[in-house]
DNA sequence: CTTGGTTGTTCCATTATTCGGAACTTGGTT
DNA sequence: AACCAAGTTCCGAATAATGGAACAACCAAG
């Protein structure tokens, strides 16, 4: 999976690994999955830590990600992601139904959650905005995922793991495809606890009125509370809110979100 | 200002240049306050939109940050700020005062906002946490600057605006010098509509045993609810809050976040 | 349809940066 | 004391970034 984009490129997918560690990470720890020369991905570090994308504990001796990057992603979210515009039809949305409910976009072939509003806890925030999941066995994902140009989704398919979260996760290129075409078809997707046990939910596409993908909507509950069977009547109502978001996104004239499939950049 | 670091600092900074624009823009707009000429800027640009870290908006021709962005932050403010080892203690000061709690760290010489109880409005988030702020114009702000090494203080002093947001606010150097004196002797420091008129607030840092800086405490109100005198009463409150913030931060080993000056890295 | 202006994109020889093997330092272990 | 592992620095060679200038694309006015 060669990143390309001279030192630039290196320097963030060093400071993507650090990030992905969750937790400080030495240097040998990080020379070790490396591509780098020990020369090289020290530098990498020293740069960033120099930049405050990434901090520097002398006593432990480790890297984690640094608070620039907090600054800048309360900029990204604000600009960048349709929280902003979808936060009072969320509201909305889970007032009147009750459950959790998650705004997502796709990034890099995976579902990134932009924003979130759940019955139980009142708020929450980056600790929940901001994490990624799996796009092939998550309700939203799906949903993502079928409405995508097909040139697009065979690069996000080729990079899903298809790795078995349950009994119900799909583990197949082929079986997934032929998943999508049923949610094209009804408009809404549903997880069957594909991706964690006893977490179902039901999810809808955010699309532009050419059709666009802007992103995903889902309202999740558990077995414990709900079959799917409840979650199937809600599909109106949530696909009136992503209508919604849509309507209000395109006034905002927000971009065409659809992800990038990391072209050669000078074509071939 | 150099910022030295080869081309990751250049990209960098051209990314924060777009973050700090708060809407998309133009790469003219861009290009007209930039150091580096049309077409290294246009490379630059073009690299962070294929990292993802910038999007580019076609039809409005138009540059703004990008979700990767948002998705790295979340591990940033996760794992490299004092939010989630504060957050139980901001909720408990938050529910006894009844006002709004701000916790901040220091970030190149400003004042970073990390998260935010608020009595009133229950809902906010992101929106609020990673906002930027001045430090010689806001009781947090002051508070830190109070307890940071002298060598250190001198450095963010000199990075600081002095632009004068209300009548109060506090404008040449020597002031301030004076004020944070006072707040060391006092373990706090007030907001006396420095930054915002009718705005008011009580402040303390967070501060390692060993007296190192880990960030910044307050409680805000306005001058239409209480004056300075009754939120004087708060300061024991509000420091024993911050020692056992210290505490948890400690025993969680949490690096000791004190900004770096920018050194010339190797020498001239 | 032509001209002139503005904005954005590409080329390519020059130049400055990054690369990375190897040597070195530091701190801990047998 | 000798050794080993982890982290840091050096420096010539290799590569990638630079930026002036030419080139498109678009629009408005002549």
């Amino acid at each position: 999976m060669a990143t390309g984009d001279g030192t630039v490129g290196k320097a963030l997918e060093v400071l993507d690994r650090v990030a992905g560690f969750g937790r400080p990470v030495r240097f040998s720890e990080l020379l070790a999955g490396s591509p780098y020369p020990k020369a090289t991905l020290y530098r990498l570090l020293q740069t960033l830590v120099h930049q405050r994308m990434l901090t520097y504990d002398a006593d432990r001796a480790a890297y984690a990600p640094g608070i620039r990057l907090v600054r800048l992603a309360h900029n990204a979210w604000t600009h960048s992601t349709l929280a902003p515009i979808a936060r009072q039809h969320l509201d909305a949305l889970a007032a009147e139904i009750g459950e959790t409910v998650h705004l997502a976009q796709l990034d890099h072939a995976q579902v990134l959650y932009v924003d979130k509003r759940s019955s139980a806890v009142p708020v929450e925030m980056i600790s929940q905005t901001g994490k990624v999941g799996p796009a092939y066995c998550t309700g939203i994902g799906k949903a993502m995922l079928a409405f995508l140009p097909l040139d697009l989704l065979d690069w996000v398919l080729s990079q899903q793991s298809f790795h078995a979260f349950t009994a119900a996760t799909i583990t197949s290129e082929r079986a997934l495809r032929r998943e999508l075409e049923q949610i094209r078809a009804e408009g809404h997707a549903f997880d069957r606890e594909e991706h964690e046990p006893g977490i179902i939910c039901i999810a809808a596409p955010i699309l532009t009125p050419k059709g666009g993908l802007l992103g995903g909507l889902s309202v999740t509950s558990t077995t414990r509370r709900r079959d799917l069977d409840d979650l199937a009547p809600l599909a109106p109502r949530l696909k009136a809110t992503a209508v919604r978001i849509a309507a209000d996104a395109e006034s905002w004239h927000f971009p065409d979100q659809t992800p990038k499939p990391l072209p050669g950049r000078t074509g071939t």
